[in-house]
DNA sequence: CTTAAAAAATGAACGGTGTTCAAAATATTT
DNA sequence: AAATATTTTGAACACCGTTCATTTTTTAAG
């Protein structure tokens, strides 16, 4: 099955390729900037050739936002070197943050886009998937410092959601220009400053 | 002067009147589905009146988008018949997130699409000066916390930030579909389960 | 009233978008 | 070398935001 073996192959990086394009697109102009067409034209292959490999925009969306989450995860895997769940929960906000301001495009299609979304309903898998996954590395962090005496009183997935969202917030807010417009006395480091206030409140929990 | 008035009061009807329909269709269709064409059939006019009224998309959006946030600011105003500041707090966060599942489209106006601010931009306006205003007395109420003795050892403006960047991480994570996406035991409760476990540790500050 | 000037409303046309699909080009098999 | 299968193509479609010469309506002047 060696031609077969190779077409699949070759097919599978026409794919890459064409995500590899997207990608670039994406981060160098924006992703509402960028059209199929400058996808097709930044490979040399044609539009038709993009929707041979992708059925539609938001397939090509979704892909790359798995793309992000692999990368997300990674550093999230790596955070559980730190064997104190406290210390890895702050750890695990800083790394959120550093990844969002880092890769802004990306983490717009991963958490505001609803492309992603759109997609996944589109087909019949089963959820978030992606989403589910690294929610889970929170949650168990979480779930630890319960388990070693802290957040008494607190349930684990209310609490697991609101420390996300403190960090979505932010991100989000900086990300989509809110921080922009309200003109912060350090608006270079709210983020970690706003961060920090977090950061003294659970370390007393 | 009587014309002249007249023409001023049919001017500034006409852009109501579009204003008027522009939000209808956003609610019942969704933002990203409406388009100007739509609009104009709607109020019965040509697409060419939409553009002697309004300088373009942009325009519209950003003017939605401050109509939005006089509605919010309203139910905040009204808040501060609470003279407890931080029984205020808690509720004006009630109220955002309230506001904002009641309000999907016209929260996502004001928070999260781009347009608005790029509206700014391409203007020479100050700031965001609805954004300023409404996030002003957040702050307010969180430095008449402080004067009470209340968030020891936290700063102003970062603490301020954080309480917003909470609330709207957590409307966002459910406007944009990821709370959908991520399982959670009670997904209907998920906004005001999390948002209590914060009332739970402000409590204590 | 009639007519000239001013103001307001129009919608065809332009360049762009995502998407489709018959045709052409290329690769494989016979 | 011919027949078949696969891959690639790009013109064409419906729709988008936007423009602007033209038409319609309103006001002012004779």
């Amino acid at each position: 099955m060696s031609i077969a073996d190779r077409k699949a192959r070759e097919k599978e990086a026409l794919r890459s390729l064409i995500l590899k394009g997207a990608k670039k697109l994406f981060i160098e102009n924006g992703i509402e900037k960028t059209t199929i067409r400058n996808i097709a034209d930044e490979i040399d292959y044609s539009v038709g050739t993009v929707y041979v490999y992708f059925k539609d925009k938001n397939a090509i969306l979704h892909d790359l936002h798995s793309i992000g989450f692999q990368e997300l995860g990674g550093y999230f895997k790596e955070l559980f070197a730190i064997s104190d769940p406290m210390e890895r929960l702050k750890e695990m906000g800083r790394v959120y943050i550093k990844f969002a301001l880092e890769n802004q495009e990306m983490y717009d299609l991963m958490f505001n886009l609803k492309a992603p979304m759109e997609y996944l309903e589109s087909t019949e898998e089963g959820g978030w998937n992606e989403g589910t996954a690294t929610f889970g590395l929170v949650k168990k962090t979480v779930e630890e410092c319960i388990n070693k005496g802290h957040f008494k009183g607190h349930s684990l997935e209310p609490l697991s959601f609101m420390v996300w969202s403190l960090v979505h917030g932010m991100c989000s807010l900086e990300i989509r220009q809110r921080t922009k417009g309200v003109k912060f006395t350090n608006p270079d480091t709210i983020l970690f400053d706003g961060y920090n206030e977090y950061l003294k409140i659970i370390g007393k929990l």
